[in-house]
RNA sequence: GGCCCCUUCGUCUAGCGGUCAGGACGCGGCCCUUUCACGGCUGAAACACGGGUUCGAUUCCCGUAGGGGUCACCA
């Protein structure tokens, strides 16, 4: 570890303790007694709201918020600040107090895992479920990366599902690049990775279950009828939503024979709260939800049904997505509910929808702000994959003043609490930064095929692992290394730049013709023995060491810039500097 | 437009009612030095605005403004 490293490393708050679910959130009942939506007269086909998310216990001011005895290493403010503290508080406050934002305890910050009570009696099991219809874009790796360090913190399992219901954008090579991409950055998946598409039986029989039981019904409507209804609706200025027209409609009103959807009975009353683990709680009226489309016309599953059946099936019990998909999930849970009163075991699920990544100029990155595939950033960028997983880990993510972060470190620190809510910009200086950084910090050997494979046949891995160490302290990415190495495998004679022939003005070459001749003599052609003669010979000849040394280096290696010049001529070694020297004494007397 | 979310240096972030508002990237200066880097030291740089609550708000509440997300028989 460099010293840099270090003094990094031990800028890290030195008391935070990793803490695990299972260890700190206590064990709640799985029905409160006390559920608001269960007091008020229900009258929608979708069972009541459970209550741990709408009416999850409080934290009441006679509760003692602060548990700073119990450990002395404990550090209340990040464990606070997770929220758990709300939910580790035994009390069952008041109805009243579940009122919208009554409760003067819950702090902004605070994150409640308002509805763990169903599923933190279960291992944590995550999933990255990316669709595959282009390459694993940094927001995707990202979302891939905090399932993943996630349930890799807490022990439990990270599952892997390609949602390739959209046959039509769905390709093997999206589906190869993505997991490539994951394999790449070091993120493994527990089990076998689910196809989606291959699940569609099972998505369509629990659309026939909610369909007998009642929470789904067929509609007719037409596309265009719909485009009609949303004209109108546009027009008149309302929200744009199906009307629910085929919604009481009794089955014997269908057109025999036509087509029809499925759709998903939401409720009408009341409203839905979500104790999101990182955007806190939100709350959603139900009459903002339609009646949306579980089953096409086609008879084919929508991703809202299922992703949801998924989940359940791969018993996930934290989702851990974009905030893209926020006001999805609010659609998707009375599904869950449903199914919860049809099969049992459907428990909510926690919900942490994390901060999108944006581009430079703060929206939505995607392909307009040249959004790349992580294979971009390996082969084009010449990004090591440690770095682009410490950058992707700290954008949206932080834990005290720590920057570099490596993976085992990452799993042992990282928890949802430490997720930001507001969106973060791709900065990438600070990726390259980074990248520089570990770059320093890997092996010679690794490096050198790195770079052999950028070079090209006339690369020798040996010497590249050699010149390695003068290498990587002067390169923020791998193509930058494999410039800093051509000087290795340049042929006589070498193309000069500009700045670099410039060097060899006036008495220079006069100066190399000397060199060459005091570096002929059987002396040791080490970094060494090389600096004392030329330090030696520059001060008899009166001269700064610089002004030998850099016309040197242009003779050597056709630049201004280079490694240090005794290494450059061990690395080249004795013939082939000697004679790169006199090609260049030579080619001065004779112009 | 409806709904939802967000707002600390240019960027990523720390901050949890009393701080000289800390760190990192980037930028400037100095040191090291044969070039370029690395490294070290150092400087400039932020609480969007307005009301509350409070002895005291960057921090809690409410508005405003700005930004973002989402509203498909896509996922």
């Amino acid at each position: 570890m460099t010293s840099a490293l270090r003094k990094w490393t031990k800028l890290s708050l030195p008391h935070r303790l990793k803490t695990t679910l299972a260890t700190i959130i206590p064990q709640i009942p799985r029905t409160a007694p006390h559920s608001r939506a269960s007091e008020r007269p229900n009258q929608s086909a979708i069972p009541a709201a459970r209550p741990t998310a709408t009416q999850g216990p409080r934290s009441s001011p006679a509760v003692p918020r602060k548990r700073s005895m119990a450990s002395p290493t404990l550090d209340n403010r990040k464990y606070f600040r997770q929220g758990r503290c709300t939910a580790a508080s035994s009390s069952v406050s008041s109805p009243e107090s579940g009122t919208k934002g009554a409760s003067p305890a819950i702090g902004r910050k605070e994150r409640n895992w308002g509805n763990m009570a169903s599923a933190s009696d279960k291992a944590v099991v995550t999933r990255f479920a990316p669709s595959p219809t282009g390459f694993l874009h940094i927001g995707g790796a990202r979302t891939a990366l905090f399932n993943w360090l996630f349930a890799r913190h807490h022990g439990g399992k990270a599952l892997l599902r390609i949602e390739d219901t959209d046959r039509a954008r769905s390709t093997q090579e999206a589906i190869d690049a993505i997991i490539s991409g994951l394999d790449w950055l070091g993120l493994d998946w527990d089990g076998d990775t689910v196809f989606q598409s291959e699940r569609g039986a099972r998505h369509v029989e629990v659309a026939e279950k909610l369909l007998e039981a009642g929470y789904a019904y067929r509609c007719y409507a037409t596309a265009e009828e719909l485009e009609e209804m949303r004209a109108a609706q546009r027009a008149a200025k309302q929200p744009l939503r199906y009307d629910g027209r085929w919604r009481h409609r009794d089955a014997s009103e269908a057109p025999l024979g036509a087509p029809f959807v499925v759709r998903l009975k939401t409720p009408e009353e009341g409203e839905t709260v979500i104790e999101d683990a990182v955007q806190g709680r939100v709350t959603v009226k139900n009459s903002e939800i339609d009646d949306y489309i579980l089953l096409r016309s086609d008879g084919t599953p929508t991703y809202m049904l299922a992703v949801v059946v998924d989940d359940h099936d791969m018993g996930v019990t934290h989702i851990i997505r974009g905030d893209d998909h926020l006001n999805n999930a609010f659609r998707q849970m009375p599904v869950i509910r449903a199914m919860n009163e049809i099969e049992g075991d459907w428990d909510d699920p926690i919900y942490a929808h994390i901060p999108l990544i944006h581009g430079a100029d703060g929206a939505k990155l995607s392909k307009r702000h040249g959004a790349l595939g992580v294979e971009a950033y390996r082969d084009e960028m010449g990004i090591l994959p440690e770095a682009l997983f410490n950058y992707l880990l700290r954008l949206g993510w932080g834990y005290g003043d720590k920057e570099v972060i490596a993976r085992d470190e990452a799993i042992e620190l990282f928890d949802l609490g430490g997720v930001g809510k507001s969106p973060a910009r791709f900065d990438l200086k600070k990726l390259q930064n980074l990248n520089g950084l570990y770059i320093r910090e890997s092996e010679d050997v690794d490096l050198a095929k790195l770079v052999a494979e950028r070079i090209g046949a006339e690369a020798d891995t040996g010497l590249l692992e050699q010149a390695m160490p003068a290498l990587k302290t002067r390169a923020k990415d791998i193509n930058e290394l494999a410039d800093g190495a051509a000087f290795l495998f340049k042929k006589r004679p070498l193309e000069l730049t500009e700045k670099a022939s410039a060097l060899l003005d006036g008495d220079a070459r006069a100066l190399l013709a000397q060199v060459s001749a005091r570096l002929q003599d059987g002396i040791d052609w080490t970094s060494e023995v090389l600096e004392a003669n030329l330090k030696a010979m520059a001060e008899e000849l009166g001269l700064g060491l610089g002004k030998l040394a850099q016309p040197l280096r242009a003779a050597l290696t056709g630049q201004t810039t280079s490694p240090g010049i005794f290494d450059v001529l061990v690395l080249l070694g004795k013939e082939e500097s000697l004679a790169r020297i006199d090609a260049q004494a030579a080619s001065g007397s004779a112009g």
